[in-house]
DNA sequence: CCCGAAGATGTTATAGAGTAACATCAAATG
DNA sequence: CATTTGATGTTACTCTATAACATCTTCGGG
């Protein structure tokens, strides 16, 4: 056995994922990898991106249906997600102590987490100071 | 103006998360509202589910493409959503306090928080009880 | 009362996300 | 070599969600 190493699909969707600054849909990265291979399908993608979530190189992004390759570092956890909804970027923000929160507070009423999802919509620095200083609607 | 009030059918489809002991997909709501309604397309599911939504009076799960009723209680703030992998129940967990730690942890770095979304996946009090005693796979 | 604007709702069609089922291939084992 | 087992290819489908446009309703101004 021991064939869960990653291949060179694997690779390139991973490294796809890298390059991109905001998350891609499976069928994103079904079309990117038609360049290269003309004839492949869904199937592979999802086998693929189940393949690199279980070695902790990439993440679900639930409230997007999309897919954000993982830092380096941290390479198992989850991260707490900010996702802009202006320029739509993803920041992963390792707080720890967090997830350790929300996992404390479920646990407190009797049940037995196992794998929390944990997403902020909003926007990123740089889209807020674009556009708050104007401020529209205030009543 | 002012027709945000809600309608027959609205409250219907209400009534059904209420029943329910499991989160229910638009499309169990439209098999289910057939019954009085034979022509009604999902569209209208849609957007009755998001007039309710605003109103604070259903949730939508995102990690199940799925929608619970909210108790009548805190009418307009997101819970922590505790979802039993098992028996698909989900536990709305009044936690103000670890919301306000996830909206903290993204501010501090620098981003501007506005709906966060916390679900946590695993099993409740019921189903741990019933299937970890036999404790299987241990190596 | 008539008319137009604005919103709600109906209707049709389609896009987008994900998986089931089965065929085929490749490697390991003895 | 023959068998088995897991990976991959292939087809077809289910489920989720929205776009686009038609129709109807409500309401205020003329
Ligand atoms: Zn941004
Ligand atoms: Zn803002
Ligand atoms: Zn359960
Ligand atoms: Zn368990």
């Amino acid at each position: 056995m021991a064939a869960n190493l990653l291949n060179a699909r694997d690779m390139a969707l991973h490294a796809c994922l890298c390059a991109a600054s905001r998350p891609l849909s499976a069928y994103d990265l079904l079309d990117a990898r038609r360049a290269a291979e003309p004839r492949i399908a869904p199937t592979a993608i999802y086998r693929s991106l189940t393949k690199l979530e279980k070695a902790g190189l990439v993440q679900r992004v639930a409230t997007l249906n999309a897919w954000i390759a993982r830092p380096p570092k941290l390479p198992a956890e989850p991260s707490v997600l900010a996702i802009c909804d202006s320029c739509g970027a993803v920041e992963q923000v390792a707080e720890a102590g967090v997830i350790q929160a929300v996992t404390d507070a479920v646990t407190r009423s009797g049940f037995h987490p196992n794998r929390p999802v944990i997403e902020v919509h909003g926007h990123c620095t740089r889209c807020e100071s674009e556009t708050d200083p104007i401020r529209s609607a205030p009543r």
